[in-house]
DNA sequence: TTACAAAAAGACCGATTGGTTTATTTTTAA
DNA sequence: TTAAAAATAAACCAATCGGTCTTTTTGTAA
């Protein structure tokens, strides 16, 4: 009988390693680190889960999700579509203050590290940057419609450069240790989507 | 007494090494791993690196120095600093002819791994960073100064965008095996160039 | 051709890896 | 109250990790 606690348990473990997780990457996080940032013992978690991979799919799972639900909740808090495409270039420019950002960007994180060497991990990055392209394509249409972008605009186009920009200045932030070039890439950006006002 | 056989042993194991390490990581990739790729025995690969730190900077060394070595000659070959500045999307477009960066772009697949992991080699991507925006900037203030690029165009800001857009592109074309992404990023990075034209 | 040092080979080291098992204790729900 | 479920600590496993050390092979200068 499976009871309330063990998933409370398997909640615990992913919470406490996502951090880990982000920062060590996935062959850098042992199941020693897990143990010790859980401070629960190796036959618990192997009682709740299978094995390393699940963890690490369920800890990408999770932390996707946050940086998701974070943005979701800024976007829908206005009506005008310019100032829902802003809401990623503001919170780039601020990702010091959200913890689960503060680690790296997930989705660049496991990208780097799975693309050649854990096709299940790949597939979780796939799908979430099609996720991720889809929601501003759909942001954009919507914008067309309601006559707040211009006509004219590919929708694809604009997503695939945004989120190239994003993950491509949040690399050098995260490398260089400061915010220099992330801070001039995302006004960048505002400008560039500022320009898309009909 | 230091031989030449010795030196050209240890740029074999470079040469040799320099894909794996790319592909795998710096975590990833074992000595193992480094005595299969170069079919030299244990004791060899030791007696030519002090650890396998020594061995992975060496690798990072060389693989930039290909990439920059590249780009050198594609931009010496114009006089045109538009032209010169395009010579980045034209390569990347292309990048899976050009075997060194099939395994993935050195400084993209190095930063996300080492940025909190690997002080030593977190600096050599931090130095690489800097100097290919140097390069860039250093690209158009002659543009300017030749009267072929717009007298406002700000260095640091294209400089830092064009490398951003680069990387983020480059990191989904590799997470999803497809150029699509890396195409679109190029195209529109191509127009932004084209832009600057004075 | 010999002598010697440099280079390469490979056995060996302790530590750590992910993972299993077992026996014991604690929680939980009926 | 009781029986099942969950968590515990600890022993144990084979494989692999980075690295050392000694022996053997090889290149070369006298």
């Amino acid at each position: 009988m499976k009871t309330q606690k063990s998933e409370n348990t398997k909640q615990l473990i992913i919470e406490k390693t996502s951090t880990v997780f982000n920062v060590k990457g996935y062959a850098g996080t042992s199941i020693n680190d897990v143990m010790s940032v859980t401070g629960l013992s190796k036959g618990c978690i192997y009682g709740n889960f299978e094995n390393k991979d699940e963890i690490a799919l369920s800890v990408f799972d999770y932390n996707f999700g946050k940086v998701t639900q974070h943005m979701k909740e800024r976007i829908l808090a206005t009506e005008d579509s310019i100032e829902r495409l802003l809401v990623y270039p503001h919170t780039y420019k601020n990702y010091f203050r959200y913890p689960y950002l503060q680690a790296g960007c997930p989705i660049l994180n496991t990208a780097t590290e799975a693309d050649d060497t854990h096709p299940s991990l790949q597939k979780r990055v796939q799908k979430a940057l099609d996720f991720w392209k889809t929601s501003i394509e759909n942001q954009i249409k919507r914008g067309i419609d309601r006559n707040e972008i211009k006509a004219d605009t590919d929708p694809t186009e604009i997503a695939v450069v945004m989120i190239s920009m994003i993950e491509g200045s949040f690399m050098q932030a995260k490398v260089n240790n400061h915010m220099t070039e992330l801070n001039i890439a995302m006004s960048f950006l505002e400008k560039m989507i500022r320009n898309l006002k009909a």
